[in-house]
DNA sequence: CATTATTAATCAAACGATTAACTTAGTCAA
DNA sequence: TTGACTAAGTTAATCGTTTGATTAATAATG
C-alpha cells in the first residue's frame, strides 16, 4: 500500500509528506511524541489524518522522518564548519606551541558554528526533539548521533586534543570537550533556568554574540599556555 | 485499639499518598507526564486508581506533588552546603587576591555538591523529570526555581563574581556561571551523548570522581590571577 | 485505465475521571 | 468494655473521550 516515490520530488505525495513532516516536527517538539496526537498533527498540515498511515506507516514512522529531516539540516549547516576544520587541520604548524594556537583558534570557529546553528530561530523545535531523545534514546536517536553528532563530537576532540597536551584518545580530554559542549548547550537545554537567571527570552542575535564571546574568552583561559591541561 | 497516634504522619492516607509519589516519580521520569498512565502509576504503588482522585485531586495534582517531593530531596541535600558557602563567606579575607582565591575553593565545594546531589543513583529519575520541565515551564518548574535552583544559581552568581573582577549583576558574570553550571550538568541531560562518547554508562562513583577533578582544573584554568576576564 | 493519493467513517483499546457501595479506624455515650 | 456513630479511606465498575489504526469508497494523475 504505502511507496516511496523518489523519483517525483514535487509531486502530490511529495508535497503532502513535506507539509506532514514540517507539522509533525513543530507538534511533536511542542508537545512531545506521546502528547502530540496523531489529528493535531494532521490538522496543523492541512492534511486527513489517515494520511499519516498512509506515508510513514503510522505516527512512529512519521516521527523517524522527522528526526530525518533534522538530520539534513544540521548536516546543512555544520557541512561547510567541518570543510574548514578539516583543511585548516591539515595546514597545521610543525611547531608544538604553534600548533596549539592554531587549534585553539579552529576550535572556537567550530564552537561557534555550533552556536549558531541552535542559535537560528527555525531550530528551537528540534532542539526539543533532541533533548528529550537524550533522556533515554531510541532509534530516533540513533539516526543523529551515527548520521551527525558524533561525528562532531569526534571532530571536537581532535581539537581539543591539538589545543592541549592530552591524548586524543584519553578519558580527560573526552570529558573536557563533553564539558565545553555543556558550556554551549546549557543555554538551548535549560530554557527555563536560563530566562529567569539571565532574563532572557529566547535566544536573540544579541544574546548570541554574548555567548560566543564570553565562550571565548572561557575558552582561550582554560587553553592558556600556562593553564594546568593534564 | 489507640495505639495509633492521631497526628500520625504515618496514617493509612499518608502510606497511600508516599507510596504514590513514590511510583510516580519513577513512572513519571520514565515516560513524562503524557505517556504516564494514572492505571501504570497506581499499579506500581500497590493501589487503587481511584486514589490518585481521591488523594490529589487527579493525575497534574500527583504530578505537583512530586515536584514538592524533589524539592524537598534537594533542599535536602543542598542545605548543608548552602549554609558551609554562607559561613565562608562571611570570612572572606579583605585583602582582593586573596578573597579571590578564596571564593575560587568555596565555589569548587559549592559545584562538587551539585556534582554529588545529581550523581546520587536515586536522582536519575527526578533529573528527567526537570530537564523535561526545562523546556516548557510550567507550575510544576515554578515550584522547584522559587524554592531553590534560583537560589542555587543566585549563590553561585555570588561566588563567581568574587571570585572575579565582574560584578555580580552584570550579564558577563552571569552568563559564566551559567556556562559553569552547564559544564556540570550536561553529563546528566545529554546521557545518550555522554554514554557513546565517552563509554560511560550511567554515573559510577569513578565517573563523578572524574567529573569533580576535571572541573576543577577547567575552573582553576579559567578564575587563573592571569587570566583574560571580560 | 491503472497507479497513486485522498477522504470520511469506523474500529477496538486506553485514557482520566467519577460514582456508589464498602471497609477501616477513631470518638464517645452508656 | 461495649457498640452505635462518624469521618476517612478504599474498592470495583463505569462514564464519556480521545487515541492510533484501518477500512472501503472516491478522486486525481499521467
Amino acid at each position: 500500500m504505502r511507496n516511496m516515490n523518489s523519483t517525483d520530488t514535487s509531486s502530490r505525495g511529495e508535497q503532502t509528506r513535506h507539509a506532514l513532516i514540517d507539522a509533525a516536527l513543530k507538534v511533536f517538539g511542542q508537545a512531545g511524541f506521546d502528547a502530540a496526537s496523531t489529528r493535531s498533527i494532521s490538522k496543523a498540515a492541512n492534511v486527513n489524518q489517515a494520511l499519516i498511515g498512509y506515508h510513514f506507516g503510522g505516527k512512529r514512522g512519521l516521527y523517524l522522518a522527522v528526526f530525518g529531516h533534522i538530520l539534513s539540516q544540521i548536516t546543512e549547516h555544520m557541512a561547510p564548519v567541518i570543510v574548514t576544520v578539516s583543511d585548516r587541520v591539515e595546514g597545521f604548524s610543525e611547531d608544538v606551541e604553534m600548533r596549539r594556537q592554531e587549534a585553539l583558534e579552529v576550535l572556537i570557529v567550530a564552537f561557534n558554528g555550533l552556536i549558531e546553528m541552535f542559535g537560528r530561530a527555525d531550530s528551537a523545535a528540534w532542539v526539543r526533539l533532541i533533548v528529550r531523545e537524550q533522556q533515554d534514546p531510541t532509534d530516533a536517536f540513533e539516526i543523529l548521533y551515527e548520521g551527525m553528532m558524533g561525528r562532531m563530537m569526534n571532530m571536537m576532540t581532535m581539537l581539543v586534543s591539538l589545543a592541549s597536551d592530552l591524548p586524543e584518545d584519553s578519558e580527560a580530554c573526552r570529558v573536557r570537550t563533553h564539558m565545553l559542549v555543556g558550556q554551549v548547550l546549557l543555554f538551548h537545554i535549560a530554557r527555563g533556568t536560563t530566562s529567569r537567571h539571565l532574563s532572557w527570552s529566547g535566544l536573540s542575535p544579541d544574546n548570541i554574540n554574548t555567548l560566543k564571546e564570553q565562550f571565548r574568552l572561557s575558552v582561550e583561559a582554560q587553553f592558556a599556555p600556562g593553564a594546568a591541561f593534564q
